[in-house]
DNA sequence: ACTATAAATGTGAGCGCTCACGGAACCGCT
DNA sequence: AGCGGTTCCGTGAGCGCTCACATTTATAGT
């Protein structure tokens, strides 16, 4: 206690008149110790406040036990709301992380972030940042060289690489058809920005479910937006005009949804009745919103934490050498909640 | 390249006929090595891919280059704009993050958490989740035994501790200021949960603000909600009903703020004429709701940077053995931004 | 009583780095 | 020739743990 300095696996086992491995053994549960001996050993280490260094074990055992994890725009929410999930999980699973954000959301120099992984020597990294533009494009160069199992989050199907996605597209079209199935025709987009791979994919759930039932999805019908509130709004008065006849819409989010409520309210446009709105994520304002709005739930906390699952699946394929690993994709589908903004009275 | 074995130091030593201990001087930027060496080295370096192990450089340094941040309610918007700002700076200034979530906001069994971060030797603690009920408790008793600097976030000055925090007292006191100076008598407040912190000095500044122009702040004048839309719609209508003859109000949160324009909206309570609202956070929403909404903007970002350039000093004091740490408690104003919503026209 | 077997413990060596040294080679100076 | 001072580089030891193996002691089997 007194002193300042942490006492070492070694002083343990002097002070327990036992030999350094014997220590081992009991701080790893292992079976090789006699239970007394097991009882003092714990003793004198609560008695020394002994904390075993993972950094050295982590040199000798080459395993760290943690996962580099890689973000962007935390300061949204979908981003924050993965991370939770990995967080939870990782932790409920023995592993720590080393969490780091992308400068941007379109960085490309990514290089540098791996080698940094690579030297604190992660056994996995969970890539969490969403696909935009290119910024995949680093992926067939330097993957090869990274001897570290690596999992991604949604991002469009690729050999090879595992990943785990929301199903964007099948939420897109389960929007569509919900409000189709209100019997609306005129049914409008406002899309997210169409460099992101999920907003790309909600459209095109968009435009399928409307030609499958005859309707041609033209430009006037959808805008592009970015994923705020103004967006959302300027998307809204575009489409008022290019689209007078829109009797509903699927928004590409909730956060632009919420604000075409918004605007529909100041506007004196009625919901659902002259509009209905349904929106994609499923934000908890979204519940007490007047009216409440419908919207796409996605799970981003069990894509989370189904990551974490995953990659410790195949590090352990790993330890494995005979066995190769084999990358899967795993697809998480997102679920419609109906509320009062698609409910026809 | 075809090795999957990482090579080490004393490999790349070899390859470049030198010692171990030069290559580590190279890498290390050290001066004693001729401009040849140094550069045959950085070659065979960048030809073998050699990445110098983190690990044992912590090993044999007692350094890690890390810190451990504890967050929690990731799933909200304030906690992660301050990680945000932590990872970017810690990022910038070399320093890798250990991420851990609490499982609950009034988390208190926090003890395996510390020792998790001792045992990975972290440089330095953030504890970056707010402070509620008596979740501080552990302070007294835990802190003593820690050997590594902690610094913490929003939370009340305490002695021998240091602290980086929005000075919330000061936002509420400016908002309610800014509404009183609107020429409004009747300023109701709808505060965040009571057992944070933040909540009850943004609470106090309303209070202090009322009392010092002779109004006396009542029961019947301010509710409680919990942060989210939705129970600031409720607070909203119990207020509508307590208070008839409120012109104005301060409401704690954006969130919150942003539900009572709704629902003034929905009921046909015209703002800001009959009645001024100003919010507090700064959520980019605000900028273009309609009406645009006053707030107090709470730079959560900079909070972030400045705690882990506190943290930095306090580390590096520590290894002067001379100094005695010394604990400081940084504040952060937050800034006043008119909009429409108290804007009389 | 004597070996075979299991249970409990201890002993090098090594994980991949850095520190504190020490040594060699070279310079100019008296 | 001898001295100190640079500049450059290498050697042992150690950071705190775990592995594989060796060793001791207790237990059983015939």
């Amino acid at each position: 206690m007194i002193s300042k300095r942490k006492p070492t696996i070694y002083e343990v086992a002097k002070a327990a008149g036992v030999s350094r491995q014997t220590v081992s053994r009991v701080l790893n549960n292992r079976p090789d110790v006699s239970p007394e001996t097991r009882k003092r050993v714990k003793e004198i280490i609560k008695q020394l406040d002994y904390q075993p260094s993972a950094i050295a074990r982590s040199l000798s055992l080459k395993k760290t036990y943690t996962f580099g994890v890689v973000t962007a725009g935390l300061k949204h929410l979908g981003p924050s709301r993965t991370l939770s999930g990995i967080t939870r999980e990782a932790d409920e699973l023995g592993y720590g992380l080393l969490l780091k954000e992308l400068a941007s959301f379109s960085a490309n120099n990514v290089s540098p972030l791996l080698q940094w992984f690579q030297s604190y020597r992660v056994d996995g990294i969970i890539w969490a940042a969403p696909e935009i533009g290119d910024n995949r494009h680093w992926l067939e160069g330097l993957l090869s060289e990274i001897n570290i199992p690596i999992i991604f989050l949604t991002m469009k199907e690729m050999d090879g690489i595992s990943i785990v996605a929301i199903d964007n597209y099948s939420g897109g079209r389960m929007a569509t058809e919900h409000l189709l199935s209100l019997g609306r025709k005129n049914i409008g987009h406002i899309a997210g920005p169409l460099d992101w791979w999920e907003s790309r994919e909600r459209k095109r759930g968009w435009e399928d479910a409307l030609t499958s039932v005859g309707i041609q999805p033209n430009n006037y019908m959808w805008v592009e937006g970015n994923w705020s509130s103004k967006s959302g709004k300027l998307a809204m008065s575009e489409l008022q005009t290019s689209f007078p006849k829109m009797d509903a819409i699927f928004v590409g989010n909730d956060q632009m949804a919420l604000s075409v409520l918004q605007t529909a309210c100041k506007n004196g446009i009625k919901i659902p009745d002259e509009l209905a709105v349904i929106g994609f994520d499923g934000i908890p304002e979204t519940e007490f919103y007047s009216p409440p709005l419908s919207t796409i739930y996605q799970n981003q906390d069990e894509v989370g934490r189904t990551a974490v699952q995953e990659l410790i699946r195949l590090v352990d394929e790993k330890l494995d050498e005979e066995q190769e690993i084999k990358p899967r994709h795993i697809t998480i589908k997102p679920e419609l909640i109906t509320r009062q903004s698609t409910n026809i009275s």
